[in-house]
RNA sequence: GGCGGGUUGCCCGAGCGGCCAAUGGGAGCGGACUGUAAAUCCGUCGGCUUAGCCUACGAAGGUUCGAAUCCUUCACCCGCCA
């Protein structure tokens, strides 16, 4: 099948230019495209992910793709519509470059025969560009009256106002996109649909310029069903990095995914084939208490972004603590407690200390599953706090030696499904 | 540059000398119901060594027995006029 035919049934394709040039153009041979990303943070989330999911769609189909990173564009600031951003170090921002352009390898085949990936990064063309040439070359090309229609720079302007910097955000990527048609004969650049204004820029200029009709794709914003942003939890942003979100909160994030969006989120991240995703459709719509279609996200997801061998971890860590099937918490072996708290809140208490006594509100505040003693002590009054999956009502409770599993863990609950533990130091 | 309005807890927004840790809404959190969904209803929602104490209403001073509330200066934002 062709890959535009499929980007449209996973419901990929938000807007485009010439879709029946650009699928004639991908039908006719290998055609090679991009799609940046901008260190503003030390790692990729998960509205990334769907963009470079999005790419890797096509180089399975053939072709060819180059992963940008915008080691420049990183230090400007693309424009958003709730403010100025604040500048980060150069130095800072150069770090997360090798950051991010380590998460992007493992996405793309760099060594295959005919369409190897290749990585570049616009600060390579860009730092030695002088202002004058800059101005002359590319911002004569550029139209302010058609860059204030921009949403993000309207309503900036209608608001708080707007840096000479962000403005210029846009003639960057403009000439990023520029550079790699020279350099690759790159004619299809994808990316979100809040990037759709900044693509488009970038094919007019290659039109003015090299008189060459080129592409623009993009993939729709993802949302929940009460329309608010898709990736976030209530610890906030969901990361590629193991050490920002934890595989294990990464595998829970797509297992509590809403049913109503449960389908959506399968055909845009899975890579199944569409009869196998028709069957989890199904399933979700006959048997959604089974979440079979969740399960199915978590697994595929955390094989691809952590491994095979940490997604089983995580999967069985979960299962043993929400206590599925007939273990009970008591009977869980010391190896399956280690191996799944240690992917929880946790803290590590000394054995002096838990000699000492220490509270239920305390041992939730020091685990992180709260956010103080307070909120401790508030969460076992409303009935949410649970020790070895039992719940504790009285908020001067104190842990014993009875709470202890295998001489080392205390297992928290925080509510119906927020786990973590205290465990002893083994001095 | 001149004049006027504003800055309150995660967000919006009331309060205009003591009854203010501060009305209300949203978000968040917990419970019930469930499927480690959603919706709904109920509760909760600064911290602590919790009959009390500490921190907080843009910042710093001041008036007062007592200030988010009054005064002064500063910073920032928004209007209108140059």
């Amino acid at each position: 099948m062709a890959v535009l035919d499929d980007l449209s049934w996973r419901g990929l394709i938000a807007d485009s230019t010439d879709l029946g040039a650009l699928a004639a153009a991908a039908a006719a041979g290998p055609i090679t495209l991009y799609c940046g990303f901008d260190p503003t943070a030390p790692s990729l989330h998960m509205g990334n992910l769907l963009q470079i999911l999005t790419v890797r769609r096509f180089q399975l189909a053939g072709h060819r793709p180059l992963a940008l990173v915008g080691g420049a564009t990183g230090l400007i600031g693309d424009p958003k519509e709730s403010g100025e951003r604040t500048l980060n170090e150069t130095e800072v921002v150069h770090a997360w470059v090798e950051r991010i352009r380590t998460q992007l390898e493992r996405f793309f085949d760099f060594d295959a025969p005919s369409n190897a990936a290749v990585m570049v990064n616009n600060y390579d063309w860009t730092q030695g560009l002088s202002t004058l040439a800059f101005l002359r070359d590319v911002g004569k090309h550029f139209s302010v009256n058609r860059m204030l229609d921009r949403e993000a720079v309207s309503a900036r302007l209608a608001g708080a106002g707007i840096s000479y910097t962000e403005f210029s955000y846009q003639l960057l990527q403009s000439y990023d996109y520029l550079q790699l048609h020279r350099q690759y004969g790159c004619s299809l650049q994808t990316g979100g649909s809040d990037q759709w204004g900044n693509i488009v820029a970038g094919v007019d200029l290659i039109r003015r310029t090299e008189g060459a009709r080129v592409h623009a794709l993009t993939t729709p914003l993802v949302t929940k069903a009460d329309g608010t942003k898709f990736g976030k939890t209530e610890s906030g942003t969901v990361w590629l990095d193991p050490s920002l979100t934890t595989p294990y909160a990464f595998f829970q994030f797509w297992l509590n995914s809403d049913d109503a969006i449960a389908a959506t989120l399968l055909r845009m991240f899975s890579f199944r084939t569409q009869a196998e995703i028709e069957a989890l459709e199904q399933s979700l719509h006959e048997r959604p208490q089974a979440r079979e279609a969740q399960r199915a996200l978590a697994e595929e997801l955390t094989d691809l972004i952590h491994g095979v061998a940490e997604r089983s971890k995580v999967d069985a860590a979960g299962r043993a603590l929400f206590g599925q099937g007939e273990i009970a918490v008591a009977d869980l072996d010391l190896a399956t407690l280690d191996a799944a708290l240690a992917e929880t809140p946790h803290a590590v208490v000394s054995r002096a200390e838990w000699a000492e006594g220490l509270t239920v509100a305390d041992a939730l505040a020091r685990s992180g599953l709260v956010a103080s003693k307070g909120a401790g002590r508030r969460t076992i009054t409303e009935g949410g706090a649970y020790v070895s999956n039992i719940r504790i009502t009285d908020e001067t409770a104190r842990l014993g030696a009875e709470d202890l599993l295998h001489e080392r863990w205390v297992l928290l609950r925080r509510g119906r499904r927020h786990i973590g533990g205290i465990r002893l130091s083994d001095a």
